[in-house]
DNA sequence: TAAAAATACTCCATAGGTATTTTAT
DNA sequence: ATAAAATACCTATGGAGTATTTTTA
């Protein structure tokens, strides 16, 4: 589990759309859609419903973006900590 | 920022020594040695004082332990809820 | 029929391995 | 002299790209 693809999990549930978070990010339509499934292999569940022609989250989409939220802001706090650390 | 790294950067922490780390780990010594050293240089920062033939953790990987640790934890619970959801 | 996601490949960066060297008790 | 970390080099897995094919409003 990288925290790159936590990134690009929180985009495409920002936009709804793979295409458009694809822009955001930089990285190309199929990579996003590879990535975006393949996390939902490892975590075993979808995340998404695909019914519609906008992919929105699903009830376990919504619970993952609460924890992958926090683990995002944990990292960036231990990076500030760390640069702050020895400076003061 | 994988958290795989994670993982090996806190068995590290725990045994203070890659050499055992990595046998725990099941991977070899230089691969825990070239992932610890590759964490070290992504946050810009040492982790492990390397005076001593036992690695131990320096101030910021003291820090950086408590944040690992509280990762780790956001994702096993994740893990945890998504597939209980559903089943209740 | 058009906009979006998925699939099929190709390529390359890097995680991981084996062998060896360097470093400190 | 020895135990541990670091370095050198090689291999293979998978992340990212281009091109194309499904899908569904």
């Amino acid at each position: 589990m990288d925290t790159r693809v936590l990134r690009y999990f929180l985009k495409v549930a920002e936009t709804n759309n793979i295409t458009r978070a694809a822009e955001q990010l930089h990285v190309t339509q199929p990579t996003l859609s590879r990535q975006i499934m393949d996390l939902e292999e490892e975590l075993g569940v979808p995340l998404f419903d695909r019914q519609r022609r906008q992919m929105h989250l699903n009830q376990a989409g919504v619970l993952f973006r609460q924890r992958a939220s926090m683990m995002l802001a944990l990292l960036e706090q231990a990076g500030n900590e760390l640069h702050q650390q020895g400076t003061d």
